[in-house]
RNA sequence: GGGCAGUUACCAAAGUGGACAAAUGGGACUGACUGUAAAUCAGUUGCGUAAGCUUCGAAGGUUCGAAUCCUCCACUGCCCA
């Protein structure tokens, strides 16, 4: 149900907040006050059934989906199946494997999973590519290639850079964007979402929705949230995400690890703190009334409740507050059941703290690991000679590097 | 279709017959410092306790000896048509 009269901050909100460009600004506040002849906007968004552990990074836009919804708008999921098997965009040099209807199922559910932790299901259409591409004939193929030159597809930033530099693009990939503008005519979709990586996409299905007589949808790209590493985008391929799904201590101690100057964008992305209020936090911090690390445990805390719950986020804070301030011993060490005493190198690796013996060995050489043999309470020793070997000592606690414990258990 | 260039470790990139398990940079890891970080400093980064073993796109070959030379194959880029 459309809802009755959005107020100018609930508009503001969607059209601002995180956003990294909307196409057309005067049209989607329209729209978004009067939806679409009175019926609620459908607002698109692809999505790519070979990923299945999403990072935080996806729910950015997840939410702003979210905020569409509490307005009462539609949200209309498209299932990329057949854009899928067309090569990876981003780069890579080897094109996709189709995959068998049974894993994109399989894919699907595990996303939308993920996917409806944040976006109301009642409110949400779910289709596929292939409800209308299977029908498509190598004429109808041809037809959409016709409407885009070659200067145009080198527009794309990331096909620019690699035409430039030398790297191949194959030609299937230009299907991509258009295929994933078809999906916008076959849906009629009013507003689609993306990251601003997806700029070009979104403009094309623009492109083409007059073509064949709809009216072009207003695009809305978020801001993507960088990595770990404070610097690239977060994701799988970088290995520097954090996964929607991870528990909320985890969680917590990766967030604290961000570089300071990620903490305004992961606010505006993932939370709903007001943004006179992050004003005020970057004030304080400038004229160092305010440490950076209160107002990124405020973060993460934010973060993790969004994830969790408030219970779970105050636990991450407390178990990273004794476990990196402190310097203390996490709460969770797993077990270990030791049978006989062992050599350390060799109980590195068999717990699986160590790739090899050679770098357990590494590991000790640089005086990372040590042996608290009376469990938390008592003291700790550095374990210095690889041929040092562990007892069986119920409840001893090894330490390997900052963050590897195991618990000996006989 | 023709010509030229290239393929080296997680990534980038040197090496062009022996001193090469392979320079350098990034990343990662460990330690110190710290706010958890950033920055900085020190160290490590194929496997093996070691002797040694397996690596430089693939396979063969030349040589006492090959990442380096030859043959062939695969892949990529550029130029010409």
């Amino acid at each position: 149900m459309l809802k009755q009269s959005p107020t100018n901050k609930e508009i503001d909100h969607i059209l601002k907040r995180g956003v990294a460009l909307v196409e057309k600004e005067a049209d989607l506040r329209r729209l978004l006050l009067e939806g679409n002849k009175g019926e609620p906007l459908r607002v698109k968004l692809g999505v790519d059934p070979t990923h299945y552990d999403l990072t935080i990074g996806h729910a950015v836009v997840f939410r702003k989906l979210r905020q569409f919804q509490k307005l009462g708008h539609k949200t209309v999921v498209v299932i990329g199946d057949w854009t899928a098997r067309l090569g990876d965009p981003s780069g890579r040099v080897e094109a996709r494997k189709a995959l068998s209807a049974e894993q994109v199922a399989e894919n699907s559910k595990t996303y939308l999973d993920q996917f409806f932790r944040i976006v109301d299901s009642e409110q949400t259409e779910v289709h596929r590519q292939t409800e209308w591409f299977d029908k498509f004939d190598l004429g109808d193929a041809i037809k959409l290639l016709g409407y885009k030159t070659v200067a145009q597809m080198l527009e794309r930033d990331d096909f620019s850079k690699r035409y430039k530099s030398g790297i191949e693009i194959s030609l299937a990939e230009f299907m991509y964007p258009l295929l994933q503008g078809y999906d916008s005519v076959a849906l009629r979709s009013d507003v689609e979402l993306g990251g601003t990586d997806q700029t070009f996409n979104l403009l094309v299905g623009r492109d083409l929705q007059p073509i064949f007589g709809q009216a072009s949808q207003q695009i809305l790209t978020m801001n993507l949230i960088v990595g770990l590493d404070g610097e690239k985008k977060m994701g799988k391929s970088l290995d520097n995400y954090i996964s929607m799904t991870a528990p909320a201590k985890d969680m917590f101690g990766k967030l604290m690890s961000l570089p300071d100057k990620t903490m305004r964008t992961y606010f505006e992305a993932l939370t709903e703190i007001d943004e006179e209020e992050l004003d005020e936090f970057d004030r304080k911090m400038a004229e160092g009334t305010l440490n950076p690390r209160d107002v990124k445990l405020r973060m993460a805390r934010e973060i993790v409740t969004e994830f969790h719950n408030a219970e779970a986020a105050q636990e991450g804070q407390e178990a990273f507050i004794r476990q990196f301030s402190e310097r203390k011993l996490p709460t969770d060490i797993p077990d270990y059941h030791l049978a006989a005493s062992q050599n350390v190198v060799e109980l590195i690796v068999s717990a699986g703290l160590a790739a090899s013996n050679n770098k357990a060995r590494e590991l000790i050489k640089q005086g990372g690991v040590s042996l608290f043999a009376r469990g938390e309470s008592g003291e700790s020793e550095r374990i210095t000679d690889p041929n040092t070997t562990i007892e069986v000592i119920d409840g001893a606690i090894l330490k390997v590097g900052k963050r590897q414990h195991i618990r000996i258990k006989a």
